[in-house]
This record gives C-alpha cells, sequence and structure tokens, in this order.
RNA sequence: UCCUUCUUAGCUCAGUUGGUUAGAGCACAUGACUGUUAAUCAUGGGGUCCCUGGUUCGAGCCCAGGAGAGGGAGCCA
C-alpha cells in the first residue's frame, strides 16, 4: 500500500517506519530507526541487527562498526527488545537487502532478557503462539496475517463507500433473540447470587438495567432492513456473538460480521453483489498487500512439505486467490446440487456419512464435495427448502423452498449466507408464528411491511472466513488478534 | 456437545517387552571468527516426564479419574 498523505507535510527523519525508509534511496542521510529486534549477528569486528517495526514484513538491517557503541549497549541489544537507532542510510555491501543504516548509536528503549523471552529466532507452532496471543504479533506469520486483515477491512468499507452504500451502526446489545442464529450471551447488571424474583420465582428482569432481558447480538440484520427502507443501500461491519459451544476451525464466540442489506434488490442482484464483492476485497489483498501474501506462501509451501502428496494442494495460494477473482462463481439451485450428488460416485459407493435426499441440510462433506470435487471453485446455492431457513426468507412460488443463497468456498465452506427477504406483510407474519416467534418481539422489524414494504435482499459475511481464505491460515484463531472461544478468554 | 489423538528441557520432538544417572535438534550462555542474512564452529548450563490415585521389587512407559491442547463432526458466518 503506497502511503498517502493528505497534506504536504514532510515526515521528520525520527518518525519514519521502515517501509518508508527501506523505499529511500540512500545518501548517507540520517536517519533513526525505532523497532524490535529480530535477531543480533556478532563477529569480532562489526554486529548486524535485523529490526523491524511491524510496517512491513521486511527488517531493516543495521551494521554496528567496532568502537561506535559500548558493549555494555551492544549486550542489551536482544531478540525482542526495543531500540532506536541513529544513524546514516548507506547503500548495502551485502546481498539480501539494497539500503542498510550505518550505525551512530542506539538508545535501548526496552529490554528483552533472552532467557526469558519466549520468541527467540526459531520456528514457534501455532499452537504455542495462541498460547502467547499478546507477543505473537511480533512474528512475521502473524504480523503479516494482521496487515492483511487491515487491508481487507479497508477494502469492505472502499467497496461499499464506492458503491453508494451507507455504514450502518447497528447496536451490540439487544432486546430481540428473534433471529434464531444461535445460543446468545445475556446481558446484565442483576446480582447473580441474588437476582430480584417474580411471584413466580423467577428473575425479574424488569428490575434489570433495560428492563428487559437483553443480550450481545448475533446479527445486525432485522435492524440492516431497517436502514435499507430509508437509505436504500447499507451495510454492517461489527462485532457479533454466539455462545454456542462450537469448538472448530471455523467458529468464534466473538466474530466480525459485515452484513449489506439492499432495497429492489431480488435474489439475483445480491447474487451478483456477493460475487463482486468478494472479488474486489480479494483483489485488493492481491495488489496491496503481495509482500505478506508471498510471505504466507511461501509458509504454507514449507509447511506443506510435511504433507502426504493427495492431502498438498494442487494451487498456491496466490495462484488460489487468483482463480478466484478471475473465473465466475458456479450458481445452482438446492434442487440441483442434490441431483449432483445423488449422481455422484461418492454417493453410489455409499462414501458419504450422512444420506442424501431432497429436504436435508447440506453436510458439510456434500458442501465440499461440490466445490473441491465437482466443481472446484466457488459455488453459490440458491432456493433451499423453507424448512431448513430463516423465518424472515422470501417464499419461492412453489411454496417449498426460499430464495436463500449460500455462498460456498474452497477450504472453508460457508463464507456467505444471504436472501431475499419477505417483503409480505401477511407471509411474514404466517412464517413468524410457525417459527414460534412472539409477534410483540418484532413488532418493529413487521412493521416495515405495512408502511412502504419494498423488495430488499442482502447477505451476512464471516470476516474472519474471508481473512482465512485470503491468508491460507487454517485455524480462524489464527486471524483474528484474540480469539475467543469455549472456555477461553485471556488477553 | 460427540468422536479421536496428544501432553517429556524455553520451543519442536525421540524414548525399545516396565529395569541403573531421561536424550536430540533448535533456542540460550561463554569463546573463536573482518560483512553476516533465522551466520558458522567449539564448549557449557538447563527436567514437578500435565495433575491425583492405583498396580509393581521397580512406572516417563501399565490401569482409573481429572485438567489442558490439537484434529474431525454437529451448529453456523
Amino acid at each position: 500500500m503506497p502511503l498517502l498523505r493528505p497534506f504536504p507535510f514532510k515526515m521528520p527523519e525520527s518518525f519514519m517506519q521502515i517501509k518508508e525508509i527501506l523505499g529511500l534511496t540512500p545518501t548517507q542521510q540520517s536517519i533513526v530507526v525505532k523497532g524490535w529486534v529480530r535477531t543480533k549477528r556478532v563477529s569480532s569486528s562489526v554486529a548486524f541487527i535485523a529490526i523491524n517495526d511491524g510496517s512491513t514484513i521486511h527488517n531493516i538491517q543495521a551494521v554496528v562498526s567496532e568502537g561506535t557503541v559500548s558493549e555494555e549497549t551492544l549486550k542489551l541489544v536482544t531478540t525482542g527488545s526495543c531500540i532506536a537507532v541513529t544513524g546514516k542510510l548507506i547503500a548495502s555491501q551485502g546481498q539480501g537487502q539494497s539500503v542498510e543504516v550505518e550505525v551512530v548509536s542506539i538508545e535501548v528503549y526496552g529490554t528483552a532478557d533472552p532467557e526469558k523471552y519466549p520468541l527467540q529466532p526459531k520456528k514457534h507452532s501455532l499452537e504455542f503462539l495462541r498460547e502467547i496471543a499478546h507477543l505473537r504479533p511480533r512474528t512475521n506469520t502473524f504480523s503479516a496475517i494482521l496487515r492483511i486483515r487491515h487491508a481487507l477491512a479497508y477494502a469492505i468499507h472502499t467497496y461499499f463507500n464506492n458503491n453508494g452504500f451507507f455504514y450502518l451502526h447497528t447496536p451490540i446489545i439487544t432486546g430481540s433473540d428473534a433471529e434464531g442464529a444461535g445460543e446468545m450471551f445475556r446481558v446484565t447488571t442483576l446480582d447473580p447470587i441474588n437476582p430480584p424474583l417474580t411471584e413466580e420465582g423467577k428473575v425479574d428482569y424488569k428490575e434489570d438495567f433495560f428492563g428487559k432481558e437483553t443480550n450481545l447480538t448475533v446479527s445486525g440484520q432485522l435492524e440492516g432492513e431497517l436502514g435499507a427502507m430509508a437509505l436504500s443501500k447499507v451495510y454492517t461491519f461489527g462485532p457479533t456473538f454466539r455462545a454456542e459451544n462450537s469448538n472448530t476451525t471455523r467458529h468464534l464466540a466473538e466474530f466480525w460480521m459485515i452484513e449489506p442489506e439492499v432495497a429492489f434488490y431480488e435474489l439475483a442482484d445480491n447474487m451478483n453483489l456477493a460475487e463482486d464483492f468478494t472479488k474486489f476485497c480479494i483483489k485488493y489483498a492481491l495488489d496491496n498487500c503481495a509482500d505478506d501474501i508471498a510471505f504466507l506462501e511461501k509458509r504454507l509451501i514449507e509447511e506443506e512439505k510435511n504433507k502426504k502428496k493427495e492431502e498438498q494442494s494442487e494451487m498456491t495460494l496466490s495462484e488460489k486467490l487468483r482463480f478466484v477473482t478471475e473465473n465466475e462463481f458456479e450458481r445452482l439451485t438446492y434442487t440441483e446440487a442434490i441431483d449432483i450428488l445423488l449422481n455422484s460416485k461418492a454417493h453410489k459407493n455409499g462414501k458419504f456419512v450422512y444420506p442424501v435426499e431432497w429436504g436435508i441440510d447440506l453436510q458439510s462433506e456434500h458442501e465440499r464435495y461440490l466445490v473441491e470435487k465437482h466443481f472446484k471453485k466457488p459455488v453459490i446455492l440458491t432456493n433451499y427448502p423453507k424448512d431448513i431457513k430463516a423465518f424472515y426468507m422470501k417464499l419461492d412460488e412453489d411454496g417449498k423452498t426460499v430464495r436463500a443463497m449460500d455462498v460456498l468456498f474452497p477450504g472453508i465452506g460457508e463464507i456467505i449466507g444471504g436472501s431475499q427477504r419477505e417483503d409480505d406483510y401477511a407471509k411474514l407474519l404466517q412464517r413468524t408464528k410457525e417459527v414460534g416467534i412472539e409477534e410483540e418481539s418484532i413488532w418493529w422489524y413487521l412493521e416495515t411491511r405495512q408502511f412502504g414494504s419494498a423488495p430488499h435482499a442482502g447477505f451476512g459475511l464471516g470476516f474472519e472466513r474471508l481473512v482465512l481464505f485470503v491468508t491460507g491460515m487454517s485455524n480462524i484463531r489464527d486471524v483474528i488478534p484474540f480469539p475467543r472461544t469455549p472456555k477461553t478468554a485471556e488477553f
């Protein structure tokens, strides 16, 4: 990413980041480098210090000639310590970097006892790094992931802004559990030992902070729809919470979700939006995070060497990303997908653990077969049976299926779930009753269908699943700085 | 929540049918080396074998219970 400064303001050299310094032409200009020491190599007359400040995957090399820095100071410069180096920017005599800093002086901001500092210059397992999440951003792998995560967040806002969407801030504390998207986290200020009770002996939430039961949101969609009924094109991008006891590489208790909602969009428009949007974001990362993606790609190739041949992927990370941006997503209905599965060799040979028939909720093995074996690219499945989908999805003419769509990605599974929403008041009311949602709890949602109702559609994208795909990582706990999962809320 | 695998040095792991003083690589420390690229070479220090209980003359290894972690599944984004 090029650094864009809005006004003609020259950064003082003492505040330049390493990314910027590495791009300068060396003219022996004086320079200050501030960052954390990655490695130090000492020989009798010269020492080399590799410094990183997180602005780029690349380190800058500081060269200390004999006699310039006291031995006591140099001794404090260890892996993990934080230093400020003052010196001259010169062309490097060695291979591997074009510029380096000829050191005049070093100030040690913070030492790091090498006997105790856990991140020593060697390979560490991702499991170990998860235990030291407060330090793992200092590794190449995690700094690369965090920079890509940032770039994707920026790309998301850019895409929507460029396409006439407004960023709508939906509430994080919610009084409705209407969507039924999952178990919720209770929000309360009541005394858990001695709560106020009703006459029937139940907890009296009228006494609670909000005067009713409240939870952390599982989705901003319903409020997003309210916004779309006024601003036409809106999106949310915020934290979302699920109290499900899921222990998988694809689920978090706290994650970030993007939910566009658009008035006058029907299912086909929604699919176009989902495809165009994901392609834009991935392309943005490819164009702007080339160094970080190249680093992660190299890391993956190393990792795959230890795998069996059949488990190794056919494409490198960047090939996989380019493949997605350059090919059409395959679009088919649920019913067509069931036919493909029924006619598959896997089904005929009894390879599927779960049986296939019209009406089932597709299992991971079925989705994987469609995406990874049959089509070998992202797939959009539409028009699912109404019984396995949410109450707010628009009923098809046949009365059996709804205008739902799931976007399935290789390796990740469902990355997007969306639908055209039911805009007919009577039908929506009917569905809420069928599913057992109390009318009073979402009166405000139902009312939008009575006052100027309009066809509209939207979807939800799990941000971490997108980051997972772009970084090529395999565990969702490694693409969020501080993961929240069952039994884990450290840091 | 279910299935399954694992837990031995700071990290990654080996440890034979139960048998003396538990090993390796990396990391770290010290020394050597005139420019290194996670430098190289030499030497050295470093252990609650996850916890509790049991079997046994004897347990890192066998048994029971517990805790934590990984992978898969379900639920989903």
